[in-house]
DNA sequence: ACCTGAACACCGTTCAAGT
DNA sequence: ACCTGAACACCGTTCAAGT
């Protein structure tokens, strides 16, 4: 979004909403950590200053551009069963985690209730009282399913990157085939024939223990 | 550790030890964030380059810090079953993660075999095997399991500040019950209504839910 | 070998000033 | 109202210099 700006942006430009979206454009391709007012301002074709006349700190637009994420979590059309619709629902969140993973590093977001977290969560609750769940093990079981998504995308990153890099995973099964075979039998025997087990797979797999626990 | 010092520490006191020590009573106490040169070396009674003698950069102190944090990790006493095992050595984990907050912004950590982490799986994998689980079976549950591990430590301080709070929790309820009663009915619900559920019993529901997968 | 001082590029943010 | 320039305190890190 508003690539190819260079110098001085005509005054009027900008707005809370252009400067949202240039931040996410900037942690979406190079990462919370590049997020710098400087890089924001540049990419505006502004100057530093300009953007604290929208936001009152850095913290802010970090802030705002996280809810902004957040709010494209699109909820699945309807499935055969509630079971199958909770399926994907989770799926969905566990990936705009993966595709946003800075939203993990937003502390921000998990200190208010926002409009997303609501819209899924209330979507969640309703599979789950259809299911027959009394109300304490649906906000349990709402929870579970939530922290799995949440876990799952906090290692994918780094994890995916393994196997997409056949020379990394090398590396990693040397040092799994170094650890001494009479304390670590198993990590030893998995260093010469691991289980082929993507991290999307790896996610379905837990996804699907848990929801075997509510039936169907 | 290595509190009270002040100014300009004797020659040869600093060591590689020494400062992965301060670094860790830096970030338990004022958190990652806090960690600085400038502070590290302060509490030292140092000058910042003097850090430099010892660690290439100040990721390589992170890096050093959070491979020492983890490797505090105590694996508990044999239990009565391997279900019962495997129920403390989540919970450790859990634990040590949730005094560490730190511990889960680290991907350094995540990035290569360390020999707590390894301890960690090898003891896992020993209880999944007992328990019956072919080889795919216990891979998939052992990361299923640290994963929602990792979930639950992830939002549990902010989380938790709510219920410790009264007066931040009861804004939160305010929230929910300020949602649509149609579009949320189940939230809504719940704000009048919350069911006493802890973190720390949430984390328990959700092990409890997955270990039952696991039989006994 | 171990530690420091000066210096640099960068960061978020203030303040007063311009249009 | 909207944007800028100068300035400030801080950050990690370099380099040459001291002991």
């Amino acid at each position: 979004v508003t690539t190819g700006q260079r110098r001085r942006a005509p005054r009027g430009t900008l707005s809370a909403e252009v400067i949202v979206a240039a931040a996410i454009a900037v942690i979406d391709t190079d990462g919370l950590d590049a997020l710098t007012t400087g890089r924001l301002a540049d990419d505006l074709g502004v100057r530093p200053m300009a953007l604290y006349t929208y936001f009152r700190d850095k913290d802010a637009i970090v802030r705002a551009a996280g809810l902004a994420l957040l709010d494209r979590f699109a909820m699945p059309e309807d499935r055969e069963s509630d079971v199958e619709m909770l399926r994907e629902i989770i799926r969905a969140y566990f990936q705009l985690l993966v595709d946003h993973p800075a939203l993990l590093k937003l502390d921000a977001l998990i200190e208010d209730i926002n409009p997303a977290e609501a819209r899924i969560s209330e979507a969640i609750y309703g599979c789950l009282e259809r299911l027959g769940l009394d109300h304490r093990s649906a906000v349990g079981f709402k929870a579970t399913l939530l922290r799995l998504a949440m876990g799952s995308a906090l290692v994918y990153p780094s994890r995916q990157a393994w196997d997409d890099n056949p020379a990394h995973w090398d590396r990693i099964r040397r040092q799994m085939a170094a650890l001494d075979p009479d304390t670590h039998a198993t990590m030893h025997e998995l260093s010469q024939d691991y289980p082929a087990f993507s991290q999307r797979e790896v996610f379905e797999f837990g996804l699907d223990t848990l929801l075997r626990a509510v039936g169907d």
